[in-house]
DNA sequence: TTGCTTTTGCAACACAGTTGCAAATACAAT
DNA sequence: ATTGTATTTGCAACTGTGTTGCAAAAGCAA
């Protein structure tokens, strides 16, 4: 993962109508720069760099970049939030599978993957569907096979 | 979902070696008389007949089960713990399909549900597919009408 | 009934995440 | 640059889910 200005960030956000403030440029370039879901807790622990962002603060900071599509959100297996970054020209979501590694916590988008409505029982309405396939990621497998 | 004597249910335990006990009885009744996935707050409610359940007690019945393969243990979106009875014969893991209302927040179970396992990208292994559909159901649905 | 082990109930705790509100600040309009 | 305003932040207190330790109660076998 190469490392990004804070500038490329910065036009990220502003891009998005948004206002651009440090607590965002730094969660967001930390979440593009990690190769791991991160927790609100470690998020907290890797922000040594400038003044520590106050815990409620990250929460609503993460909450509006997954709002904005910028970050994904899932509950790890301790059903505890993990975040991700999304990948840059992202779809709406829902359209569209994801694959979350159970090792790294990672999200990854199958943008390829065209999740068939099915049939429902009568009286159901569809709204949005949710599909994610679980197992070890490309780089995780091969982590794993060198140990 | 036709109702079960209490009997057995208690045979059921007692084929595991396990205790009989008041707490045990009730729960895993009325998580196989449910058609959907039961939060500890659910269950709660739901003891209405006869004492009422201590939270910790509920919490120790329900991982008990869990434990002796009688019953299923997923967080949902919001993170809370659903539990559902084991089906008989215990189909193979990954082949879950659920609806999530979006009103009422409550999550049933879609037996007949083909969940094709898709192609993944190179590297990429899957050990299981999470498979939500969310929208209104039924009986929302007949509810936001009358409105 | 006795005796031993498991299970229960209580109180207190741990931890992730949320809410309300006043102070600070990004940014646009002057 | 200065001002005005809506957005964002920081703080304190709170919510809700799940956990731990331990003494009392209950299941079950002898």
């Amino acid at each position: 993962m190469s490392p990004e200005a804070p500038h490329d960030i910065s036009r990220l956000l502003r891009a998005r109508g948004a206002r651009v403030t440090p607590a965002r440029l730094r969660v967001l370039a930390l979440l593009r720069a990690s190769e791991r879901g991160l927790s609100h807790h470690d998020i907290e622990q890797a922000l040594t760099d400038g003044a520590p962002v106050d815990r409620v603060t990250l929460y609503r900071v993460l909450d509006w970049l997954v709002e904005q599509g910028l970050a994904h959100k899932v509950a790890d297996e301790q059903r505890v939030f993990r975040f991700s970054a999304a990948a840059r020209d992202d779809v709406p979501h829902g359209a569209h599978a994801h694959f979350v590694c159970d090792d790294c916590n990672k999200v990854f988008c199958l943008d390829d993957l065209p999740p068939a409505t099915p049939r429902l029982p009568t009286g159901f309405a569809s709204t949005q569907i949710e599909f994610a396939i679980h197992g070890h990621c490309a780089h995780c497998n091969r982590r794993e096979r060198h140990q």
